[in-house]
DNA sequence: CTACTAGTTCGATGGCTATCGAATCAAGAG
DNA sequence: CTCTTGATTCGATAGCCATCGAACTAGTAG
């Protein structure tokens, strides 16, 4: 097992999870999830964030890629919650900041 | 004070925060300056990662400009070395995962 | 079956940004 | 003064990305 390996693997990680949250819209879905510590719906955030449906589809795409999230779907509704495992292991401290 | 005003305000420069680390090369400008605790300057950064010297000056700037970094200057060389409580502030806990 | 609801995907578009070399500047060295 | 060194700025370029509407899928209600 390389060291350097890792390094470079978990660098792309930790990029790929600063760019994720590097938008004000995913922000403001990680808050609301966070304060309101609750699973939301593409359209529920659709309706808050005044951006349309593709848009929000788009963008928990984006949450989920990187593991911020997690999805639980019920029927034809997907909902949307926090992986805070991802949180503490790569912005341990951070989620109470917001 | 409005405090919705703040959350706003708090709000941007955590984006400003994720996208200045949202790019591999200033990241691991991040973790050299924290692992081995020193300053450095532009032509160290450059010579070490391999990248042009006007870029890297592109990267100090962005660095510093929302508050992860500060620069000491001695004579025509500067200096770079991270500003701790910025990353208290934003991301407690994160350099240490580094 | 039809209509509605919740999400995804696609194509297009506009804007941002990382990168480089060249030019420039400031400060010492000779 | 001239040359070198460390750094910034500029202009250009290429690539990525947030956004939207439209088209599509799938599940449910009437």
């Amino acid at each position: 097992m390389d060291i350097e390996l890792n390094q470079v693997a978990a660098d792309q990680q930790r990029v790929a999870i600063f760019k994720a949250l590097a938008e004000p819209n995913r922000l403001r879905i990680i808050r609301v999830l966070y304060h309101e510590h609750r699973e939301m719906t593409c359209s529920e955030v659709g309706a808050q964030l005044q951006i349309s449906k593709s848009t929000v589809s788009y963008h928990f795409k984006a949450l989920r890629l990187v593991g911020l999230t997690n999805t639980r779907q019920v029927a034809q509704t997907k909902y949307l919650s926090l992986q805070l495992a991802t949180f503490d292991r790569y912005l341990p401290g951070f989620l109470a900041t917001l």
